[in-house]
DNA sequence: TTGAAAGCGCTACCAG
DNA sequence: CTGGTAGCGCTTTCAA
């Protein structure tokens, strides 16, 4: 592949020159302009990025690290870091890291390979403390969908427990008495602090819930219909039924409607997340936007201005998001 | 961030020597490695991959090139080659180039820049020839969802064409006599040739499909709403629908069901991709699978092939798939 | 087993 | 406005 000294041969210039015409650096004449795109093109040349990154010290490169890209959530997460890099000229990298400490902090290490500029990070397994290192040593990482109060500025999420509370007072205000649960078996803070916001404005109603009528599965499908399984074999009846995510509440409602229950005549049904799926389902879900996307591009830009501004730490920086009530079909009033 | 020369002046070694343990050189004696590893852990030490590859003149880089990452499609796509980027200790590069070819050749240069040793490309607006020239200059380029004979050890491919005929097939054999499609309103190949295969099919069973009963629409739940719409306005009945997407094909049984028709007692709808959505919907989708994560690790392989050893150019080797019949709920026998 | 040194492709500084 | 040149951080001969 051609090289800038290849160029600048043929048009018989400096690479200085060669290099002033890649860059629109000033002070170059038109000719030289002229002489030096035409030979680019007849070399077919393409700058070489690690070559630029590395002396310029920056890769124009913006890292995500999230568990897969199958999952429509983190998709939506990586597309709005994606979106950023594109307008900003720079390019997505992307590393996966499963549910270990180990694996995470892997993918994270491959991107400080890289000298990713940002780095978004969604990491549910490493410590407070070894993220709090790793800040230190990189100084466009930020957080998204975690929270630690050391490095506040760094971190864009999501209030989970008023999230809880929403869904609660959603469901109350439809004249609901008897409340079912379903909350993902993985045990990280998100399922733990809905189900518990969940509780207690369920409780400052005076209303108590069934220990039996809250199960747990896998946050997706299966697990949401295995666990609805789980809660009609208790034979406890309830009208209500909160869900830890979009994907098991479809299986909920699917479980439900198998056995004989109407959603949301006889129960009404609340998802988590509010991704593409819950659009399609009929009937077409309501749940509670997650807006995960924003958040995304948010953590992005902060990644950015971290990056490039020595910005002085305002800790006062707040990046929280309270989830948003999306009322569609799944859940109605509750006749007594 | 400490460089390969601080862990060298702080072992007491040369960087020669240091390179050597960071790539598990021969010839290293037990100390200085232990020794040298020591350094490296005390000054939190990560090797520059930029600089890496620079010398080395490989990225350990594999690029995708999609239009987004929001389509579930797209993502599956991205995730076969993320699987393979994982297991051979590599990064995905991600690039987005919307619908236009100019977009899309962008995406593909900055993933050139980048010196990616592997790109796998879905194109749909770059011509033939554009693509065969920058095979003939990125020599780990794979066309994904695509065929040129030219270059056709370099494209991995869908049956579009036979994919219809099996639709045809099915529904026929399911005793369906009036048929009506919904395809999509883009101008590339894929409708075309899946409506082309499905008709051909249905011709040679003697069957013809009304011209007013085939719709098109944007390739998504909306789409296939207006669409359906549309069909029924036209008023001539019809027991069988085939749909060119899941997302269409969901939009339209939903638009059926509220027009009180039953999915698949009064009609059977059939699907094309078979993405997560199909399992997930009431009823579920019957559908052609489309094994795109698949198809995208097998183009990532092939690419690492390319990039690697020279390959001598076997024309024979073909990368044809077949979709493959899905049978949900959707489509059932019609009683005539 | 180790070190010195050349150089990957490019930018940026300093002279001119 | 242009050219020469010193590196960026690393790998890889070639000698020792």
């Amino acid at each position: 592949m051609a090289t800038i000294k290849d160029v600048a041969r043929l048009s018989g210039v400096s690479v200085a020159s060669v290099s002033r015409v890649l860059n629109n650096g000033p002070k170059v004449s038109k000719k030289t302009i002229e002489k030096v795109l035409k030979v680019m093109k007849e070399l077919n040349y393409t700058p070489n990025a690690n070559a630029r990154a590395l002396v310029t010290q920056k890769s124009t490169t913006l890292g995500v690290v999230i568990p897969d890209l199958v999952d429509p959530f983190f998709a939506s997460l990586a597309n709005g870091v994606e979106q950023v890099a594109r307008k900003k000229n720079m390019q997505l990298l992307l590393s996966t890291g499963l549910v270990t400490a180990e694996s995470e902090m892997q993918a994270i290490n491959l991107l400080i390979e890289r000298r990713c500029d940002v780095m978004v990070v969604h990491s549910k397994k490493l410590s407070d403390q070894v993220l709090i290192d790793l800040a230190n040593k990189v100084s466009g990482l930020v957080l998204i969908d975690r929270y630690i109060e050391e490095i506040a500025h760094r971190c864009v999420w999501l209030d989970n427990t008023e999230g809880g509370k929403i869904a609660a007072r959603h469901l109350l205000a439809l004249n609901h008495k008897s409340f079912a649960c379903i909350s993902s078996k993985y045990q990280i803070d998100d399922p733990l602090l809905r189900l518990q916001g969940f509780q207690n404005e369920l409780q400052s109603a005076g209303v108590d819930i069934e220990p039996n009528l809250i199960e747990y599965g896998d946050p997706n499908l299966q697990g949401g219909e295995m666990a609805t399984q789980k809660l009609l074999a208790y034979g406890k009846s309830f009208s209500a039924l909160f869900v830890y995510n979009d994907a098991m509440a479809i299986g909920a409602i699917s479980t439900l409607e198998d056995n004989g229950f109407k959603v949301p005549y006889d129960i009404s049904v609340l998802g988590f997340d509010d991704v593409l799926l819950s659009r399609y389902s009929r009937p077409k879900l309501s749940t509670l936007n997650y807006p995960i996307e924003e958040m995304a591009m948010q953590a992005a830009n902060i990644g950015l201005e971290l990056s490039t501004k020595q910005v002085e730490l305002n800790l006062n920086k707040n990046y929280k998001h309270i989830p948003r009530l999306v009322k569609r079909e799944s859940t109605s009033f509750k006749s007594s």
